[in-house]
DNA sequence: TTGTACGCGTTATCAC
DNA sequence: GTGATAACGCGTACAA
């Protein structure tokens, strides 16, 4: 093992081994054309010179980076690090390196790095990440960046989207109840959570309104702690209801405040996570949710975007069913 | 905007503006010595064309990138989320990338993994990682990469390290609960779950050999079902215990189990949260847990790794304390 | 203040 | 099969 030398290069192989850079380069490359013999000695003086070619140069040389950029809000959340673990597995097995670009939910924050994204160099990027609006992908795009958007409506050349069939899901769940359920539905508002929030709550809102329903909004944060803190002070005069919740964390926060009200759960209170993660049946009682298996889409973002790295053919929108899974915080 | 022309470089830029290549180049790097007059030129040609300085050419030649590398056995653990957390943070604030390296928790991924560590050309990495061992972190270390290593007993130059205090918290808390307490203890052993968790299993197990006390050992499963299962098994037998388990899943698989069993906790069933994280407080009985703030422990990593890039001075250790948070799942 | 020329570590296109 | 040599896009002495 080498003690603290420079870098060695490729140079240095081809010197000690007597053979011309081109014969190393080819060897590493396992291009044909290169005997048997040399071959091996290249490797050896590979192996014992400890080199290892520098993606930078290659990259350069090729303009072919393996690596792909991440556009996320943020790592701390559950569903991301869920999706983020699919995505990981699978550029691994496909080989291609993960870059991690969080907007912190900021615009400012999403417009630095659409400027971090085209600067490195990455050969494509996935993007799950409401600050980005059309003309932040547009210019992604201007620079010929592939890109796999998921849970957003654009489109354009080597652009492929992911979607979620949330709102749906959300109008059948919200008449369905409107039908058979006796308790007033509530919808917990997050101020500046996306546009997949905003167009469930948009569909709860217009499901109501079709059928000429009295429905209620409450604004939270998002934050178990307030969350919490809040629906004690609600559940001191609201003593029923059915509450839509964006998150696991934030349902339980209802839940768990419920209880404290000495309301019964799904009796008094009925909850309904509509991102739901494994917590969901960790909590008790067990969260009734709205699930889509990040993981999957993870997978199947990275995996979109190889092909289109490949120029192979890729379908430009593939969408992701929620299932809804009843559990006991509801009836 | 451009329309899918191909990259523009520093010479269109230089052609365009009338200067040399080496001006475009200062004027980039905010480098004095330039007038008002010609950088402003500049800057008008190269907004006009949209030309975005290459971060692999930059780094070819400068040899730097403003990259690091992060080591993790996997993206989907919530404390590991959180630590991902801080590290974005504050690797935003100074200027440098993450690329996440992913073991899987397999040591033939581990090997991998630091090959392409190397050949990723990063300035620096961050391993919090029980799978590499001292002869891989040797390895990187011979590539002079510099290194910030979580939680693990190795040394060497451009190294730096942090570690938890668990070990000594837990001898507390468990000496402290055999004074009092009147339960048996039981460790909830994970067979393949790092250095970590078996440092602490020494210390529980040390613990009571020192006081002369009996104990037992749970071999369970990295998974909240599966454990639960088999708590609901276990408890048909053993009615009452003080439970130690190393996350917050599975620390609620044995509550879970525990109450569904008709048993109360914590009179019958105590439960300790080794890995406490937000959820220890929104499961109930809330969860009485060991808790490191461990967004803090990510940013203080970058920072380490940061100084160490910059040459400046780095404390060559840095230790977290664990807090003893007591909850409702302990009496 | 600005320009020239070389180097960074590879790949790729030629010849031989 | 193998070896020069020109890119790749940029930084930086050194010269002017």
């Amino acid at each position: 093992m080498k003690n603290m030398k420079d870098r060695v290069t490729i140079y240095e192989v081809a010197v000690a081994s007597g053979v011309s850079l081109a014969t190393v380069s080819r060897v590493i490359n396992n291009n044909s054309n290169v005997t048997a013999k040399t071959k091996k000695r290249v490797e050896e003086t590979i192996a014992r010179l400890g080199y290892k070619p520098s993606r930078l140069a290659q990259a350069l040389a090729t303009n072919k980076t393996t690596n792909i950029g991440i556009v996320i809000p943020s790592a701390n959340y559950v569903y991301i690090a869920n999706m983020l673990n699919g995505m990981t597995d699978e550029a691994k097995t496909l080989g291609y390196q993960l870059t991690l670009f969080v907007t912190n939910k900021s615009k400012e924050d999403a417009l630095q790095v659409v400027e971090k994204v085209i600067t490195s160099h990455v050969d494509g990027a996935i993007i799950f990440d409401d600050e980005l609006d059309q003309s932040d992908i547009a210019k992604l795009s201007s620079y010929k960046i592939p890109l796999v958007v998921v849970n957003n409506e654009v489109q354009g050349e080597k652009l492929a989207s992911i979607h979620f069939d949330y709102e749906e899901k959300v109008r059948e769940v919200t008449a369905d109840y409107m039908k058979k359920g006796g308790k007033k539905m509530y919808f917990l508002h997050l101020h500046h959570s996306g546009r997949l929030l905003e167009r469930i709550e948009r569909a709860f809102i217009e499901s109501h309104i079709q059928a000429g329903k009295n429905y209620g909004v409450f604004s939270v944060e998002d934050s178990y702690r307030q969350t919490y803190a809040d629906f004690l002070e609600i559940f001191k005069s609201t003593r029923s209801g059915y509450f839509l919740a964006y998150r696991d964390s934030l349902a339980a926060a209802v839940i768990n405040a419920a209880l404290d009200s000495g309301l019964r759960v799904p009796e008094d209170v009925e909850v309904l996570s509509l991102i739901g993660t494994k917590y969901a049946s960790i909590i008790r009682p067990q969260l009734t949710s709205l699930h889509i298996d990040l993981k999957d889409v993870g997978s199947t973002a990275v995996t979109m975007l190889s092909k289109f790295l490949n120029d192979e053919d890729v379908e430009q929108d593939k969408s992701f069913d929620s299932t809804f899974v009843k559990r006991d915080s509801t009836i």
